[in-house]
DNA sequence: CGTGCACTTGACAGCTGTCAATGCCGGTGG
DNA sequence: CCACCGGCATTGACAGCTGTCAAGTGCACG
């Protein structure tokens, strides 16, 4: 993992040069660290603050009246946390750590002067924020029109494409440090149900997962069940700004 | 309506300059027409398209395996569609009218030039595209952990708000162009659960809604149904580049 | 070796989906 | 002007996926 958090999610899109490497760190303030469990900005929070993941996982969740809890999305080291409630006057959502969790403190300054100096990484941050949306609709149509076994299936490749990208040589196994209870909270069902569908998925042979580690065994199998295609990010930008 | 579907959603952060509306002008394209019911661009198309919506509703929506439709979001006049596949090889939504439209379509390579001329307006752009993100956040709350009823009522109190803002003469009554497939389709429920769940709404007096046409009778009562706060747009908007 | 958290499992209830038929309304053609 | 027609809304009966409740199991940790 090293030191490279910091450019996960733009080199996605395109290699960053040196000097723009360091133009973004220079806009980052200082680390801070998060033990399990802890939440690092409560949803109705007043301050328009940004995060940039650096190790451990986090999650962005909201509650609605009832008590029910709803994850939108899981952050991975690379991602940037708190860019959609920069729209709003109080954030939308709750951000706490689903493990030990290490993190750099980002000004929305910053990313003005982000803007100010570099149309380019500007380009790559704004790709980054429409690929959020996507990975949003493709959740949403999941929890909207497919059932459990679909929406966990589903939901396990996004992950593991998602940890692919943060280590190229990860293969079929990987981590997944969610507990049944994560898992029903982002797939809109109960802890109960998200038991019972893993008890088939195993049963089924399609992949094997034990303790917090999931190995795909027939993706093919996988992608059916999911009922959602692979996304492929985009590669012609030629029509971003230069790296000048 | 006349010539401001341009600036809506713009000028919901900031009052553009005349300036500004110029150059935002000069980056589209030909103005093109939509019949109800016609597919302005298809999921899994190749082309990175944009459309500024003119005059009219646009579906955004997706088809999972075994047929089922998901709407992700109604657009109205003034939004920009097809920002989120710009991110992708291959378009993620299909884009088609539910009632006659207008738009213009919008090069890639004008968007790019948007980030080199303004970042006043890049940053605008930016926070439209976050507002996005919270809209479809508070969407995929709604369908992952709330009953029919909520899902229904925060819909309509999320489309209200949308049309208050492109009319802020309208008042507690608005037309929403939707079929009760439609609204099936955007709640993840089916054609006759709506219809159910409307009647029940009706009976409570919350609302009126006959034909395609909304009232709100009690406001307050729908946002404790709907189960989810009222979104306030940032106004300390003093970290963008200015408008120089 | 106890304690606690997470995982499992079973029985039962309920919200929502499915299927199928009927009603309503606006538009069209004679 | 009126009958026909197609799309949409409405309703009823029934099934099924998922939630609820409650109890038991197993592994990690002190």
């Amino acid at each position: 993992m090293s030191d490279d958090w910091a450019t996960t999610r733009f080199s996605a899109f395109a290699q960053l040069s040196d000097v723009r490497l360091a133009e973004l760190k220079e806009l980052v303030g200082p680390i801070r660290h998060f033990a399990k469990g802890e939440v690092i900005r409560d949803e109705g929070d007043a301050a328009q603050a940004m995060y940039l993941l650096c190790s451990g996982w986090t999650a962005s969740s909201m509650v609605v009246a009832g008590g029910a809890r709803q994850i939108i999305k899981v952050h991975m080291p690379g991602d940037l946390l708190g860019l959609p409630s920069l729209a709003l006057e109080r954030a939308a959502d709750t951000l706490s750590a689903l493990t030990s969790v290490t993190l750099l403190t980002v000004e929305p300054r910053a990313l003005g002067r982000l803007f100010e100096v570099s149309p380019h990484l500007t380009a790559l941050l704004f790709l980054i924020s429409q690929e959020e949306r996507v990975m949003l609709m493709d959740r949403l149509a999941s929890l909207g029109r497919t059932d459990a076994t679909a929406r966990l299936t589903a939901l396990v490749l996004q992950l593991h494409a998602r940890v692919l990208r943060n280590n190229p040589q990860a293969g079929a196994t990987f981590e997944v440090p969610l507990t049944q209870e994560n898992l029903a909270d982002l797939t809109g069902l109960t802890e109960v149900h998200v038991n019972r569908t893993i008890k088939k998925l195993r049963a089924s042979k399609v992949l094997r997962w034990s303790r917090r580690w999931i190995t795909i065994v027939d993706e093919a199998a996988l992608r059916e069940l999911a009922g959602l295609p692979e996304r492929k990010l985009a590669t012609d930008l030629s029509w971003i700004p230069a790296d000048q």
